[in-house]
RNA sequence: GUCCCAGUAGCUCAGUAGGAUAGAGCGACAGCCUCCUAAGCUGUAGGUCGUAGGUUCGAUUCCUAUCUGGGACGCCA
């Protein structure tokens, strides 16, 4: 029930004449305090057109207000028209909602199934999976849900970056540097190592830099050295990763790294020099773009190919194979560029599809407020931060629930939905300054929180034997209404992540709803009053749906105890 | 040098298709478990919304300039 279209509804008569209903609905607002009820209606901009007074409109505009069974009553203050609703009748309609519906309360089939491609997470094979690539897999993953939930079928690409002359530069450190046995014991470590020490040596010998552009245009022409030792760091590293997902509780449909495209880069090639659009500039092929964008390139000049090259070809094939309607790319910030240019040459080359690419940008990891580099070795290791979050989780339950049977399986959702939600809770594209004191939170606004409100949720429940019915739900607490408020603007908040591709509207939601709901509990006893008791677990139970479904959007389990 | 993003309480951040008294959490201080999980709740202290102009009945929100921080700017991804 949209209760801003009931007060346009009720006000429109009125206004028919100068305002269009859209625009009605538009100028509707949620009032600032509390006490100044649930919507206003601004009369500023009506002042001019009557030429009176915005208080006076208002108060014509209550008197002369049509009916409704959701409105209870409306004041005019300030030059706004303040309308309460009727708590008693909202609340009731609302808990049968969410009764009803129950997880899929609100689902939004703006979707119509049709295909969304969702680049993310996308490691790079060798190196270890570090705090920054946290941030796209997390982002990623909840963007995948929210878009399900709005009737799209989302496909979870990992774009592996397992191509790319770094790989010319590993091998080079590995044939120069590198034991197999140390390396066989402990992969990503030793080879993250091998590629620290190749950028330390090259600065004093920059011969090295062409080594390592050689042997990767040996590995693109499939010498064998080069592809076996290849295929070896990244089956090490593909090990790794999985290990990552498993905890974070990550999966994808489709895992076609760079070098999948290896095959289907010269047909790109060949499109663009038939289209005309490839130039030679300074030894390299190019394709110009008009405005103020550098050249994007596509071949260097010893005939290798670059990640745009490869990521033509990501886009088409993706095109061609799951036709898609959108197709986002959660790549951080600073490859702002790279995908301005990606798109426009995809738009050059006539494809109209061009329109349904987005690029989500988010901001980076700072270590001491700056850019965290793998080539120096200045790394945090995700691994290491969420069995560090997961310890600590174990830690609190042996002091605060140490009956619990599932202490592990909690512990680990516990830890693991910090991490995500700290990621999760701010716009994606503020910069974070690591800290693992921050992370490792577990009081006011964090994921435990939330798992921890739900939890007590779950308890009362259980504490109290509720039984769903569909009757006795009209709750008359006074406090019951901010979580009702809440409850009602969970869809419109579900539509407002999707269209700004943005979970921190989601838990920002959780923690307003927890917050809502803890003040209820600590106010009101729930299970002492037998007389109200099943309208009250009703709403608790609404709660416990909501919150469960909202932590599920952003990929964060929710345990029923801790 | 050019372009992009950001500057709100001690710290981390909300709020911005212009609106009513500037909002949380953490930290500090003071309370609340004979009572449904205290990972909780209640209260106090703390801000000329980076600075200066402009548009407007009204600007933290829009425009311009400026300062500060970060990022990007062809053979890495």
């Amino acid at each position: 029930m949209d209760y801003k279209m009931e007060l346009a509804d009720v006000l429109y008569d009125q206004l028919k004449e100068h305002i269009g209903k859209s625009k009605l609905m538009a100028m509707i607002e949620k009032p600032k305090f509390e006490n100044m009820g649930d919507l206003a209606f601004p009369c500023f901009e009506l002042a001019k057109i009557y030429r009176k007074a915005p208080q006076t409109i208002a108060i014509e505009l209550i008197k002369n207000m049509g009916d409704s069974n959701f409105i209870q009553n409306a004041e005019a203050v300030n030059g706004y028209v303040n309308v309460f609703l009727n708590k008693r009748e909202v609340s009731t309609r609302i808990i049968q909602e969410v009764l009803s519906s129950k997880e899929k309360y609100g689902d939004i089939n703006i979707g119509n199934q049709d295909i969304i491609t969702i680049d993310f997470s996308s490691p790079n094979i060798a190196k270890p999976f570090s705090m920054g690539h946290l941030r796209s897999t997390v982002i990623g993953n909840s963007l995948a849900h929210i878009s399900e939930k709005c009737g799209f079928k989302p496909i979870r690409i990992n774009h592996l970056g397992d191509w790319g002359t770094q790989f010319g530069k590993l091998i080079v450190a590995y044939k120069m540097w590198g034991e197999e046995q140390k390396v066989k014991k402990n992969p990503i470590k030793e080879l993250l190592s091998l590629y620290v020490q190749f950028h330390e040596e090259a600065e004093l010998d920059s011969s090295l830099n062409d080594q390592g552009r050689l042997w990767f245009k040996k590995l693109e022409e499939g010498d064998k050295e080069a592809f076996e030792l290849w295929e070896w760091f990244r089956e090490e590293s593909l090990k790794e990763f999985s290990k990552i997902y498993d905890l974070l509780g990550v999966s994808f449909d489709s895992v076609h790294g760079e070098a999948f495209y290896n095959d289907k880069m010269d047909q790109v090639v060949q499109i663009l020099e038939e289209k005309q659009l490839l130039k030679e500039s300074e030894g390299a092929k190019v394709v110009e773009i008009n405005g103020d964008l550098p050249p994007c390139l596509i071949k260097k000049k010893d005939g290798t190919t670059l990640y745009a090259t490869r990521d033509l070809a990501a886009a088409i094939y993706r095109q061609t194979h799951y036709g898609f309607v959108q197709s986002l790319y959660v790549v951080g910030n600073e490859q702002t560029l790279h995908f301005k240019q990606l798109f426009e040459v995809l738009q050059k080359m006539d494809y109209t599809w061009h329109e349904g690419l987005k690029h989500i940008p988010f901001g980076m990891m700072l270590k001491d407020g700056k850019k965290m580099s793998t080539r120096k070795g200045k790394v945090v290791l995700l691994e290491e931060v969420l069995n560090d979050a997961i310890n600590l989780a174990k830690k609190n339950i042996m002091v605060k629930n140490p009956e619990l049977e599932s202490k592990d399986t909690v512990a680990r959702q516990v830890g693991v939905g910090a991490v995500i939600f700290h990621d999760l809770k701010n716009y994606r594209l503020n910069d974070i300054e690591f800290s693992l004191d921050d992370m490792l939170r577990f009081e006011g606004e964090t994921g435990p929180y939330i798992q921890y409100t739900h939890a007590r949720a779950s308890s009362i429940l259980k504490k109290g034997n509720f039984v769903e019915s569909n009757d006795k739900l009209a709750i008359t607490d006074d406090e019951a209404w901010l979580i009702i408020i809440n409850l009602m603007a969970f869809p419109a908040v579900i539509k407002r992540a999707f269209d700004e591709y943005d979970p921190s509207q989601i838990a920002k939601y959780v923690i307003e709803l927890s917050k809502a709901f803890n003040k209820y509990y600590g106010s009101v006893r729930i299970l002492a009053d037998h007389e109200h008791k099943q309208a009250r677990l009703s709403l608790v139970f609404t709660v416990q749906i909501v919150l469960k479904e909202g932590l599920r959007l952003l990929g964060i389990k929710a345990p029923t105890e801790m």
